[in-house]
DNA sequence: AACGATCCCTGTTGGC
DNA sequence: TGCCAACAGGGATCGT
């Protein structure tokens, strides 16, 4: 499913697509598509003849300016993706042509991403002002971090996938980051030393630097694909995640399978210490 | 304030 | 073999 490092991948391949470019004709085709604050017509009105100044990313948000002070809010919920120049097929829901004859598609089945848009001073009502330090753009700050785990007492995989803390870590990249921090995924947020923080941090550089070079993670079930219509690599690059009683390729171990507020997390026994 | 449960949705999987 | 319930999960929302 789509995480930072499919979505900052995503990014890239908009960014050379729509950036300069003026959209000539824009559709929205599922109502839950555009669900946040406008109609699919709308949404078809307000960006048509606009021109994309930038195409940013935010956690797993996509931020698309527009020349008239109008902003896209994008996610790709967990199977959305973007398609540039792609045949028709279902589960199309955005579809914009632009004025170099190119075409830009948003395909959704499950329906949890989304395509909206905002005014400038209006970007307040969107879910990219509850989101925390981005988690590859910034150099995360460890001290920063510590200090907000100070008061919580819910296991750090669940503070991990809490975007106000920080934002793009999903489900797979959370379980890898504690992986290679060697820290147990029910571990009290507030037990976790500064040096386990740093490590984390760390940590979270190096799986996400990894999951990019590699084009980003497409399991089996979810076919999450590049713009260009690829698979990402990353799969076998991943040490725990979809990994249940596979050895770890640190101890030996057979990885264990729990699940942490209905989210299934895959871990080490003897290489994460428990809490 | 923080935590955990629930809901949204559909392609795929697994059990009978 | 065929059917159908269960499962997958990011983020918003709600009750405690």
């Amino acid at each position: 499913m789509p995480e930072l490092p499919e979505v900052e991948i995503t990014r890239r391949h908009l960014d050379a697509v729509l950036t300069g470019r003026r959209m000539e004709k824009v559709e929205v085709l599922h109502a839950r598509t555009s669900r946040h604050n406008t109609s699919p017509a709308e949404v078809g009105e307000r960006l048509k003849g606009r021109q994309v100044v930038a195409v940013q990313r935010h956690g797993k948000f996509l931020r698309i300016p527009l020349d008239d002070g109008q902003v896209v809010v994008a996610h790709l919920g967990m199977s959305g993706r973007w398609a540039v120049d792609a045949d028709p097929e279902p589960h199309t829901h955005f579809l914009a042509e632009l004025d170099d004859r190119t075409s830009v598609a948003f395909i959704d089945p499950r329906t949890f991403g989304f395509v909206a848009v905002y005014d400038e001073d209006d970007l307040g009502r969107s879910g990219l002002s509850r989101l925390g330090p981005d988690a590859w753009e910034t150099e995360l700050d460890a001290e920063a971090i510590h200090g907000s785990l100070q008061r919580r007492t819910a296991p750090i995989k669940a503070l991990l996938l809490d975007q106000t803390i920080i934002s793009g870590l999903g489900n797979i990249y959370a379980d890898e980051v504690l992986f290679e921090s060697k820290i147990h995924p029910m571990s009290p947020g507030r037990h976790l030393t500064i040096g386990h923080v740093t490590d984390m941090v760390k940590s979270t550089r190096q799986v996400l630097a990894i999951a990019i070079e590699n084009g980003g993670t497409t399991l089996d079930d979810l076919a999450y694909l590049l713009p260009d219509g690829r698979a990402g690599d990353n799969l076998n690059r991943l040490a725990v995640y979809g990994r249940e009683g596979e050895p770890c390729q640190e101890c030996g171990v057979p990885i264990e399978r729990i699940v942490v507020r209905a989210r299934s997390t895959h871990f080490c026994p003897r290489c994460q210490e428990r809490p």
